[in-house]
RNA sequence: GGGCGCAUAGCUCAGUUGGGAGAGCACCUGCCUUACAAGCAGGGGGUCACUGGUUCGAGCCCAGUUGUGCCCACCA
């Protein structure tokens, strides 16, 4: 028998939420006890960057994956929650450098050794923020299992995963076109590269042939590009340049003698159709080069800077050198015409600086034959993206992968395990550190001195954070995951790369569903960025309202992988929801006296109830069904939705309304059924909102008759079709509507609310008549009536009383000098209006041969109740209106 | 160039087996009724972008149009 104690008189979230994380996590209730006997549900968190700081970003996804643990958690399932941080190599090191550069030191300053030393104080001092932060949101993670992508175990993993890959040729290390940042000074993936509209120019420019007057055209939009071309390339069937292939052209500026060759990767329709081939600076002169084996020239330096190679131009920064080759293009007559154009121009996903895309020794994933594996398995269904069509997004990704460049020219990272021989040059790639060249034995070996792309690590997250490539009892148990929840935005990043290599090492899927949400936006619809300073922080939101009400906020009113707009008012309404809450609860307990309960109740049945307990409890039920329902197909928003329609509407509005009069008189019985329904209903209410709001469940909850001692480990509660009452809830909607339209009349009427009126309710079936003679107390309180008399025939009724017909019976208010016939006549047309409009359809319906030969039994059973029932309502209105008008 | 969204009340958005258009906020009226004024009761407001099709029946399915947003792409 629990105690049952007074709730605060106020919904204050900062007197408990903080105390209730506190001792969730020192009870260990998020800690799951392996059963080999149950199968699992595991979540892997998706690592936040330790440079980060909690957004609505993160507030938004963490809340989904919440939700869904704390759901299945309450199911019985032994449920994971798996979480970690990223070392994020390239945010972390820009960080590290910035401020470095505050003492007026470089990287090159403090060496290697001395500045991972200092990354992993800053790891040390900042690292474990954000997870703070992710415990102010009430995010039930199992912490015994923390991990980090740079932690001993996930660099086994990374080690294992590259060094298997290069066993078997997947790996390679060569030269060729990357993405280079020259700010950051590392090379890039493609998927780091964003691409953006810009303003640019089009600059068309005269190549003269060599022993000859004439000139071919070209065009460009990186003009500086031309000191590094080595050929001009146009199409074989070119009638307009056919006669230049083979020729030679004199490199203006450079003096370069270029051959011009034919290609046909150049297309005719655009520009002037002789395109300038700069190998060593993009990706298509590049391929272009390869075929017609001209060199490959290499002009600019590591920080965006050209070099020797570019001549006079060597030391100038690559913007300067556009600007001093077009102006020498110019004063050479050169240069033929400038246009203005948009094109799209890569940045860096970092720093946002251009992207220059040149030639460089990096290693790469081989990524088609990964991908084979990877696309089938989302093909047959063994893995689904939620909502469906991201799996499009996903297939041409896919389809159309290129190698993936994986070295980085940065510190802060998993260093390449591939060792170089000072002696003979072997390339030695291992686990461990190799003591000697294989080859030649000498011991002068030397590790490459970059790092692995960030997301080579996290694409193991899945497995390495269980304990992978060892062979760990949680990732035999846990793996594969259940679902992974993340942004549409890091599909390709992350997504795309944890199912292949959970295919290519584990040989099995990482995670069965891909549960994926937009971006949380500002109100005006624009993405929250730093830059903009429209952001807004999901901490000032928990400090000014509650976690609860970020959550449920969170949680709502949008639609899945659909982006959102955050609101305040929003937030205000889910703070208001979890006080309406938190007051109802209070009004249950203040009036428990002399109640013994635990709350379990199984046989509450067997109790006394009356229509409104029985109403509330099929009511209930139903809720129970739906909300599984949703959230089983991961309507989240959905679910929350009905539960804040089912609290609100049904359980305070009405059900609390409905039993005050019984918890106040001296019924016993009636009022114990009351007070036993009440806790019942609120118990298992709870229990369902708490995945949602956890906090203010849980405080609730306690105070509440209950059985468990946390609702973080309290069974939901399941359908049972013995509380199924379709009567009860086609009764009390009688009651209701009658109560309804008393309130309506009284409110049109402008009858003062302290004023109690008499109600006559008329009704020829006996049964109806039973309703409402069984449930009269409900008409008097809910209506402010001072009596209820229930009639076959309207004999007796004052000519001037007020009537609102309902279905199956006629509710009548006499209020003697206060009716305004006209007015009275006024409202009986409109509702003699609005039931023409509904006869005019239903009988439309019925009329219609079609409808009646094709729609199912039950529709037109349906729609043939609903005619019978406006009927019926009509002919009362019209009688009525006759007896007023004459 | 290709792909994917979105268009429903004044605003933001739900509406998932096709069967009487919903919520929050805002607005109007009346209430401090002993859980809650962070509240209660009542009310107004929508040719569900447009056109055509499938169907007995379309906000929902199909085709097209317009507007709008995003993603991808080697638009020299």
């Amino acid at each position: 028998m629990q105690q049952v104690k007074k709730l605060d008189d106020r919904y204050n979230p900062k007197d408990f939420e903080d105390r209730l994380y506190q001792w969730w996590v020192d009870e260990g209730f998020f800690t799951p006890e392996v059963d080999e006997s149950k199968k699992p549900f595991t979540i892997v968190i998706p690592p936040p960057n330790i440079t980060g700081q909690l957004h609505m970003g993160h507030a938004l996804d963490n809340t989904i994956q919440d939700i869904l643990i704390r759901w299945n958690r309450m199911k019985g399932v032994p449920t994971l929650w798996l979480p970690g941080t990223d070392h994020a190599s390239i945010a972390t090191e820009v960080k590290i450098v910035e401020k470095m550069a505050e003492e007026g030191l470089t990287k090159q300053d403090l060496g290697r050794e001395r500045f991972l030393e200092r990354a992993w104080e800053w790891k040390e001092e900042f690292g474990g923020r954000i997870i703070e932060q992710l415990k102010k949101l009430g995010s039930s993670c199992d912490w015994t299992r923390e991990r980090f992508t740079m932690d001993e175990g996930c660099s086994e993993a990374v080690k294992e995963f590259f060094v298997s890959l290069y066993e078997r040729g997947l790996i390679y290390r060569g030269d060729r076109i990357i993405n280079w940042c020259p700010t950051c000074k590392t090379s890039l993936s493609d998927a780091e590269v964003e691409h953006q509209e810009k303003e640019g120019n089009f600059w068309y420019i005269k190549y003269p042939l060599k022993e000859s007057q004439d000139f071919v055209v070209v065009a460009t939009t990186r003009p500086e590009t031309m000191l590094g071309d080595t050929c001009v390339a146009v199409h074989p069937e070119d009638p307009r340049y056919s006669k230049y292939i083979g020729k030679t052209i004199i490199l203006p500026l450079m003096g370069r003698e270029i051959p011009i060759v034919a290609d046909a990767h150049v297309d005719v329709e655009k520009g002037t159709g002789a395109v300038k081939v700069t190998p060593g600076h993009d990706p298509n002169d590049f391929e272009i080069g390869e075929r017609h084996g001209v060199e490959k020239i290499r002009i600019m330096n590591d920080d965006g800077t050209l070099n020797a190679r570019a001549g006079k131009y060597q030391g100038m920064d690559r913007y300067e050198a556009r600007k001093a080759v077009i102006r020498d293009l110019e004063s050479q007559g050169l240069l033929l015409k400038t246009e203005e154009i948009k094109h799209s121009v890569g940045h860096c996903y970092r720093c946002d600086t251009v992207v220059e895309p040149l030639i460089s020794m990096q290693w790469f994933v081989r990524m088609r034959p990964l991908a084979e594996p990877a696309i089938e398995a989302v093909k047959s269904g063994r893995i689904r993206f939620v909502p469906q069509r991201f799996d499009k997004i996903y297939f041409h990704w896919m389809e159309n992968i290129k190698d993936w460049c994986i070295s980085r020219q940065l510190w802060w990272g998993h260093r390449i395990p591939a060792y170089y021989c000072g002696e003979c040059g072997e390339t030695i790639v291992s686990r461990e550190e190799p003591k000697e060249c294989s080859k030649c034995g000498s011991q002068r070996l030397e590790q490459d001195p970059d790092t692995l792309d960030t997301w080579f690590s996290s694409g193991l997250w899945p497995f390495s954070t269980l304990g992978w490539p060892e062979k760990t009892g949680d990732l035999e148990y846990f793996y594969p995951t259940s679902v992974l929840v993340t942004g549409y935005d890091i599909i390709f990043f992350w997504v795309a790369r944890m199912i292949v290599s959970g295919l290519d090492q584990m040989e099995e899927i990482p995670f069965k569903d891909v549960l994926i949400h937009g971006l949380v936006r500002d109100s005006e619809g624009r993405k929250m960025s730093k830059s903009l300073g429209n952001g807004i922080d999901p901490l000032e939101i928990i400090e000014e309202y509650s976690a609860d009400a970020l959550r449920f906020t969170l949680a709502t009113g949008n639609a899945p992988g659909n982006d959102m707009r955050f609101y305040m008012e929003r937030v205000e309404a889910s703070s208001n929801f979890a006080n309406k809450l938190w007051n109802a609860s209070r009004f249950v307990l203040m009036n428990l006296e002399g109640l013994d309960t635990d709350g379990s109740e199984q046989g509450i049945q067997e109790l006394p109830l009356e229509l409104s307990d029985r109403w509330i409890l099929s009511r209930y039920n139903n809720l129970v069904k739906e909300v599984t329902e949703s959230i089983e197909k991961y309507e989240l928003g959905l679910a929350a939705q009905k539960l804040y329609d089912f609290i609100w509407s049904e359980y305070c509005d009405w059900y609390i309304e409905l039993v005050k009069y019984r918890l106040y008189g001296d019924n016993n019985a009636s009022r114990e059924a009351a007070q036993k329904t009440l806790c019942y209903v609120l118990d298992r209410v709870l229990r369902l909102l708490h995945p949602f709001m956890p906090f203010v469940t849980e405080e609730i909850w306690q105070h509440v008759p209950h059985e468990g001692k946390t609702i973080t480990l309290a069974r939901l509660p399941e359908y049972q079709g013995s509380l199924d009452n379709p009567e009860a809830e086609k009764d009390m909607g009688l009651v209701m509507d009658a109560i309804r339209a008393v309130r309506n009349i009284r409110a049109q009427m402008d009858v003062a609310p302290s004023r109690k009126a008499r109600i006559i309710v008329v009704a020829e079936d006996a049964e109806t008549r039973g309703v409402f003679e069984r449930n009269k107390p409900y008409i008097e309180k809910l209506a402010s009536a001072s009596g209820v008399s229930v009639m076959e025939g309207k004999e007796g009724i004052p000519g001037d009383a007020v009537a609102a017909v309902i279905e199956g019976a006629e509710v009548f208010i006499p209020l003697d000098e206060l009716v305004d016939i006209d007015r009275e006549i006024d409202r009986l047309e409109k509702e003699r209006e609005r039931l023409e409009q509904e006869l005019q359809r239903v009988t439309g319906k019925l009329s219609n041969r079609g409808f009646l030969d094709k729609a199912p039994r039950d529709v037109i059973e349906a729609e043939q109740e609903k005619e019978k029932k406006y009927r019926d309502m009509m002919n009362k209105v019209l009688d009525r209106l006759e007896t007023l008008k004459r």
